[in-house]
DNA sequence: GCGAACGTTCAAAATGTTCTAAACATTCGG
DNA sequence: CCGAATGTTTAGAACATTTTGAACGTTCGC
């Protein structure tokens, strides 16, 4: 044990999955470096070895931890002779993918595409103007639908076929670039 | 004009675009909203028009819009008889998806894989340690490269393969959930 | 060149997030 | 039951982000 080069690797990793996991909108800084120390553990860690491992305190690493619990990117189990609960990092990210909440983002557009939808029904605008809302919606709802598909079929280790996704259809939608007053 | 229906369905669908962006870590709330704005306009809108349509100060527009630019959900245009900047939103998402920064994420990851092994060589570890960390640093890495492929492929409207995936080489490296102390 | 019309930058205030130590709650061996 | 060991919640401090009006610089018609 105590070897610097693997060590200081496991920090590398740590400090690079806390950089990519910023900017992810998923995870947090703190919670990519959680996971990072727990991907190149090769035995469960507690949370005290965790918050060891990273100089920051246990209760932060309570709260932090539970986010990535929720992903199903770390896992709780129980070590014998111990009372302390123990994470490891999951190491199947295909079984992640599927998870629903990857893709709630993506869901929430087309919840927000089909609300507006409804909610335009009714209107009195000129034919044209509701008409251009209609495809507008209907335009970015067929994308992340599409998306949506794509990434349940990659999870799945299915072929994705494009011609679901016609892409050429939006073009058909380019807005004029008319004059304004 | 003046149609409440249709200004009401406008309403929504920047508030839901707001609320999905929020959390998308690619764009703040305030961007999402800006986007929806622009997105169900059939006119190119100014940063006046922007700014009153969400009751926010034009710099604060000015500010954020520049990220939707960059992103390439949003081009500046000139207006006829107008000496304002005027922003359309962007509806061929493919082509967005195919910029090169959408994908900034994942090769992070890739990188740190990459330093990671690179710093991990050279120490003297158990040869089981090693390799444990060989093995998780490539399986990561493995499915990163195989996530920004997929979605290569998928922004170009090309078939993925599976089998190039290898969803089920992970397995393999499962840990084995043993002993500590 | 002048002045009005713009977009951008700036500094400060408002707001939101993250972090910690301490208090609290829970479990378990004895 | 008791007390030690452990996970969780909390209140507030530290820190970061967002927002705004004002100041600034630039452009363009005249």
């Amino acid at each position: 044990m105590n070897d610097r080069p693997l060590d200081q690797a496991r920090t590398v990793f740590a400090e690079g999955m806390g950089a990519a996991s910023a900017t992810s909108g998923v995870l947090s800084q703190l919670q990519g470096r959680i996971f990072g120390v727990l991907f190149l553990a090769d035995h469960p860690l507690s949370l005290d070895d965790i918050a060891e491992a990273l100089q920051i305190s246990k209760s932060n690493v309570s709260i932090n931890i539970r986010n990535l619990i929720e992903w199903h990117l770390v896992r709780r189990v129980t070590v014998r002779n111990s009372r302390r609960d123990h994470y490891e990092a999951a190491s199947d990210f295909w079984r992640v993918m599927q998870e629903r909440r990857f893709r709630w983002n993506i869901r929430q557009v087309i919840a927000t595409c089909d609300e507006t939808s409804r909610t335009a029904k009714g209107g009195r605008g000129t034919a044209r103007e509701r008409q251009f809302v209609d495809r507008r919606l209907a335009a970015l709802r067929t994308f992340a639908a599409a998306v949506d598909a794509g990434i349940e079929a990659f999870a799945r280790g299915e072929p994705i076929e494009p011609q679901r996704m016609q892409p050429q259809q939006m073009q058909s939608i380019r807005i004029t670039g008319g004059g304004k007053r």
